[in-house]
RNA sequence: GGCCCCAUGGUCAAGUGGUUAAGACACCGCCCUUUCACGGCGGUCACCCGAGUUCGAACCUCGGUGGGGUCACCA
């Protein structure tokens, strides 16, 4: 088999969404799959809806989501230009050649004039000038677009999607697109054809809008003489059922999700089953286990909705596996944005939070209230479980504080502490510790137990606490 | 509107003529337990509709319906 090279061919319009990305994934995958190449082109030649700092945010996001091209931006291939604006000269050049073959025409119609049935298909006005006429127009000046020809006959244009099958046009459904625009430039379709050949792509893989107009894009490559490249199109990655996912309704920024505390692979991972599915029933894949994986049986012919409380628990799943030292690294920015970074201790914090956040960002909010103790409702002593209220609480607090006087501050010897007072008084440690729970935290939800929490808060804050509770009941 | 594509639970999805129609998220219940979370166990929930073909159809064909895409001198 002949040596694999795909593509990513990114606009710099904006940040990049997760849709957009996840082409970019699988074009990558597909290459390492099969052990080719993998290359990125910038498509900057629409200035009108340059963004600045787009371009950076390309090779950020990439980076930091683990695709890395072998050819591209900074890792040029002898005199190859991955920058398409730095590309202009060359399509002139290849249109015109197309004109020799007979592939394409000049034009020198008006924008107006189209058929009149309302498609806005080129009545191929201009298709068949002599030779002088044309010569003529050129001499004169006259403005000129170079327009592709189809075929005026009845023929089918065809192919073979990897995903899809077989997708067939005919010829009368198809438009003379421009090719060269007025100014010299080519359009968007004109310039891809020749990049990806001029680039040796092999595997197209791109979003299935373009699944009806690549008989179209086939056309160019037939009449040029060129070997047509193997076509994968995605399905979309949606919104709800009527709505694309896109840049401008929704968030689905990929730094965007990062900045919120999704870890970047978990991300990855995410979108990589969203319109593709690995033989086995793993969905935790590593990228190595992507790469290994990817196979086009597995791509999706219909759309999918984005679902993002799979992808935090997928995120969750990731954090929960991440060793404490690595959660710990990813995590303290987060934490610096709570109220109780600058008051308790961080690493505790930490252990506390690993396991019960699903992303980084839902730390503040999971800690905060540790910063607010105030006068809760004391009916919270009131647990029929473990038979407290609040004249057990009042009984039992005073003991609580006694043993935590010279307790070890460890959570095990809390713990063993607490349960040996609860045990000489009569009680269930269940009951000894939701009531030092409850007064220490005034909280009836709480990430952890009743130890963990006063080895959180400290010997000192700890007894104060209590002291402060055994005064109002 | 023309053309192209798609259609399995709320969501992601496996499934390619004969299955008790996988699995995951979400949801609900139980267990574990010092509350929560984690974990374990279990449950509710699906083949868009109608005709064919066939001994037999989620799978094949045709027609509906629904949804998406595309019809620019934008990319």
């Amino acid at each position: 088999m002949k040596e694999v090279r795909t593509r990513f061919a990114p606009s710099p319009t904006g940040f990049m969404h997760v849709g957009n990305l996840r082409t970019g994934l699988y074009a990558y995958l597909f290459a390492r799959k099969h052990g080719g190449t993998f290359i990125l082109r910038i498509e900057d030649t629409d200035q009108g809806r340059y963004v600045e700092g787009a371009t950076d945010a390309i090779y950020r996001t990439l980076e930091a989501a683990g695709i890395s091209y072998d050819e591209g931006p900074g890792k040029e291939k002898e005199g190859v230009i991955y920058v398409q604006s730095q590309r202009k000269a060359l399509y002139m050049q290849y249109a015109l050649e197309l004109i020799a073959k007979g592939g394409a025409y000049y034009c020198f119609c008006d924008k107006r004039n189209v058929t009149d049935g309302g498609v806005g298909k080129y009545d191929k006005h201009c298709a068949n000038l002599s030779q002088e006429e044309i010569q003529a127009n050129l001499a004169a000046g006259k403005p000129f677009v170079i327009r592709m020809r189809v075929p005026e006959t009845d023929g089918v244009s065809e192919y073979d999607d990897l995903v899809y099958g077989h997708i067939a046009v005919a010829y009368k459904d198809m438009d003379d697109m421009i090719l060269i625009k007025s100014d010299g430039m080519p359009t968007y379709n004109f310039a891809n054809v020749i990049d990806d050949h001029s680039m040796g792509i092999t595997h197209i893989l791109r979003g299935n809008e373009y699944l009806s107009s690549t008989p179209q894009y086939n056309m160019l490559y037939d009449a040029f003489g060129w070997e047509r490249p193997c076509y994968l199109h995605l399905a979309p990655i949606m919104r709800d059922h009527e709505h694309k996912l896109s840049k401008r309704y929704g968030d689905a920024n990929f730094e965007d999700f990062v900045a919120k505390g999704f870890l970047p692979h978990a991300i990855v991972n995410y979108i990589a089953l969203l319109g593709w599915s690995p033989k086995g029933n793993q969905e935790i894949l590593s990228m190595a286990e992507l790469e290994e994986q990817f196979d086009i049986s597995g791509l999706s012919q219909s759309p999918s909705i984005f679902d993002g409380a799979k992808m935090r628990w997928l995120n969750a799943e990731y954090i929960r596996s991440m060793p404490f030292e690595e959660f710990a690294t990813v995590a303290r920015p987060f934490l610096a944005k709570s109220k109780v970074a600058d008051l308790f201790d961080n690493e505790l914090l930490l252990r506390l939070a690993q396991p019960r956040v699903e992303t980084l960002g839902d730390i503040p909010e999971l800690l905060d209230f540790l910063a607010e103790y105030e006068d809760y409702d004391l009916q919270l002593f009131n647990h029929a479980k473990n038979k407290t209220d609040l004249a057990v609480a009042a009984r039992l607090l005073p003991l609580a504080i006694e043993a935590l006087k010279g307790c070890e501050w460890t959570n095990d010897a809390i713990l063993a502490c607490l349960s040996e007072v609860a045990l000489a008084e009569g009680v269930k440690k269940g009951a000894m510790l939701w009531c030092v729970r409850i007064a220490v935290t005034g909280r009836a939800v709480t990430p952890g137990g009743a130890s963990e929490m006063a080895l959180l808060l400290g010997r000192e804050e700890c007894l104060r606490r209590l002291a402060y509770s055994l005064e109002r009941l």
